[in-house]
DNA sequence: TCTAAAAGTAGTAATCATTACTACTTTTTA
DNA sequence: TAAAAAGTAGTAATGATTACTACTTTTAGA
């Protein structure tokens, strides 16, 4: 079991306290307002431990970059392809067992990813 | 436009012919059957102009490896945490358009993961 | 409280999947 | 055909991430 720490602590709460999906670079960045000498390494390995345990996710969406995400409830990720936002959409939570076979697998968390063009990028 | 040539053509068949989801190293492995002295860049090349014009997916289930899926039927990708296997899952296609909100967000591809314990494992 | 073992950290070096580059070959177009 | 455009093999470079080491903090038991 991991021992408690404020540098995991004070990633935790920038996870928490933000609705978008930073890299590791930028949680460094704003951790090191709170902590001035953090070192990168330790932001990594914190947000590997906090995803290994379940607390946060981490999401892909192919730029290069492993994006994480401190919400945990079930939604999807759109993803524009155009101006590279990612944009969080609510899934209805009950009803998505009712439409997918699991066929015995247990899930435990999930990271979506919808590719396409958000509504600002269609029009232009 | 992308032209012709015998290299994309080999590694999009390798990945139409398998049900499986190959890292960038494994596709290399089994085109070098037919094309011997195919290179790896031609392959990650390949690979990424494939999934740019929406022939293949590329996900992304955190194990260090982009892998590649020949099937763009909207599905989910069961990844097990134990074995590390990635398993295939059917939605009910048109079912999902009713529990998700797009909001103005125009869909072209979807990868989505699940993390958790397959049958096997759970039993273990 | 002490105190030693366990776990975590900062700072730096190393890794390695992926990308970029170059000279050459294949494909396309007219 | 022939020249332009696109693609390739082979190799070098990149850079996000991981590993390592000496030091610090946390934990649990006396």
């Amino acid at each position: 079991m991991a021992n408690y720490s404020k540098q995991r602590e004070a990633i935790l709460n920038e996870l928490h306290s933000r609705c978008d999906h930073p890299t590791a670079a930028q949680v460094y960045e704003s951790v090191r307002q709170v902590i001035p000498n953090i070192s990168l390494g330790t932001v990594y390995r914190n947000l590997a431990s906090l995803v290994e345990s379940g607390e946060i996710l981490s999401v892909t969406v192919g730029d290069g970059y492993e994006h994480y995400d401190g919400d945990k409830s079930f939604h999807l990720h759109l993803h524009c392809k155009c101006c590279g936002a990612i944009i969080d959409t609510k899934v209805q939570d009950e009803k998505i067992k009712n439409i997918v076979d699991f066929d015995g697998f247990t899930p435990e968390n999930s990271v979506c990813v919808v590719y396409g063009l958000c509504k600002n990028c269609k029009l232009q």
